[in-house]
DNA sequence: TGACAACATGAGTGGAGACTCATATTTTGC
DNA sequence: GCAAAATATGAGTCTCCACTCATGTTGTCA
């Protein structure tokens, strides 16, 4: 269902044959094994489904931190990706909305999407990694704010910030299919453009 | 800021004094160490913070668990009163939308909040305990419907998700102030009932 | 006030998991 | 084929933490 993992040669020379295969073996074994039982999942679990020494993990990986790392940047592409991909064609809001409810779907499903837009939020350095994403969700929402369905107003960074929260909201809920629906509806509805305008308390 | 925890007698006969005193300084304690850190903040620590020995804390609740859940009761009365006081009186929209900032404002300043609401989807147990928090916030929301402020077809169900989501973003996300505001701004214009009435893709 | 039950103490136990390192194995350039 | 360098191995170390228990202390009630 996933691509496998870019073997992404770390910085120097290039990597032994048997080295190169086992660095595959092992950020394949992680995606899965993180996906399932999020990032609390020990390194051993990982060594063993890849098949390999848990002393090669931390070769490849001097940190399960840079496991960690590692994978997220990959998930990253593959949902920038993604995002690009339906900003190409059909109804702009409609490609927002899709690429909203496929993001929660996932991480109904995976645990590593909601781990990843939880660190999204935090690392806010200009420059930093994250960013791909944050660009291509940008693209989507500029596009369907010029063709007049979204509220102008709204910037990235609240669209990022409801992903992240529905995101964990049905990790930690575990949400029906219904309810799932029923409350991205929700979220669609405050970020079309006839809704009201009204003000929050006590602003 | 928050009144003292309960002292609420376990099962059998009464405590003796010395034990009714340390009963109270653990759950306070553990309710400061726990809002701070997080559930994983450790027992050690609870213990610490309350002047009393590791073991006095397992002698009064048998299992960190225990202890955890002793306070998420606390918590889970306090937030349910609050929302009744609210709903007593005032703009009824009002009322429900400022219940739900006054959550995710005390979920950005403590954890607990934030596990509380996490546990709430899972536990759906009828008759479960929390259903008291369920049955405030149904007061509030049922009130605003009859109000003819939100729309009607949405339960209290969507708005514990949404609250849960809201919660465990701003927890996960470090949001500015600003960012709160806009987004929770989103949410609740999603909620009104001169929100447009598309459906999501694919729908 | 004495005696006993209730309670407090904190060093100790067991287990889990991140990370290391001496040793064995494999790859590669010649 | 053959070193030499790169890599793999996995038992072992270290730290942290939930939980226990033998021993000491305190409240209570007659």
């Amino acid at each position: 269902m996933t691509p496998p993992p870019s073997s992404d040669a770390p910085g120097g020379r290039p990597l032994r044959a048997d080295a190169r295969r086992n660095r595959i073996r092992i950020l394949t074994a992680a995606e899965a094994v993180f996906a399932e039982k999020g990032p609390d999942a020990s390194t051993e679990e990982v060594a063993a489904r890849a098949g390999v020494a848990i002393g090669t993990v931390f070769r490849h990986f001097p940190t399960k931190d840079d496991l960690l790392a590692a994978i997220m940047k990959d998930l990253r592409q593959r949902l920038a990706e993604q995002a690009d991909q339906l900003s190409e064609n059909g109804d702009p809001a409609t490609a927002l909305f899709t690429f909203f409810t496929s993001l929660v779907e996932q991480a109904a499903a995976t645990r590593t999407v909601v781990d990843l837009l939880a660190r999204t939020g935090n690392e806010i350095e200009p420059g930093g990694p994250i960013r791909e994403l944050e660009q291509a969700l940008s693209r989507l929402l500029i596009r369907a704010q010029q063709a007049g369905a979204i509220r102008p107003q709204i910037r990235v960074t609240e669209v990022i910030a409801l992903l992240t929260a529905a995101c964990q909201g049905v990790l930690s809920g575990a949400w029906s299919e219904d309810l799932r629906h029923r409350t991205l509806e929700i979220i669609f509805n405050g970020m079309r453009v006839n809704s009201a305008t009204h003000n929050t308390p006590q602003d």
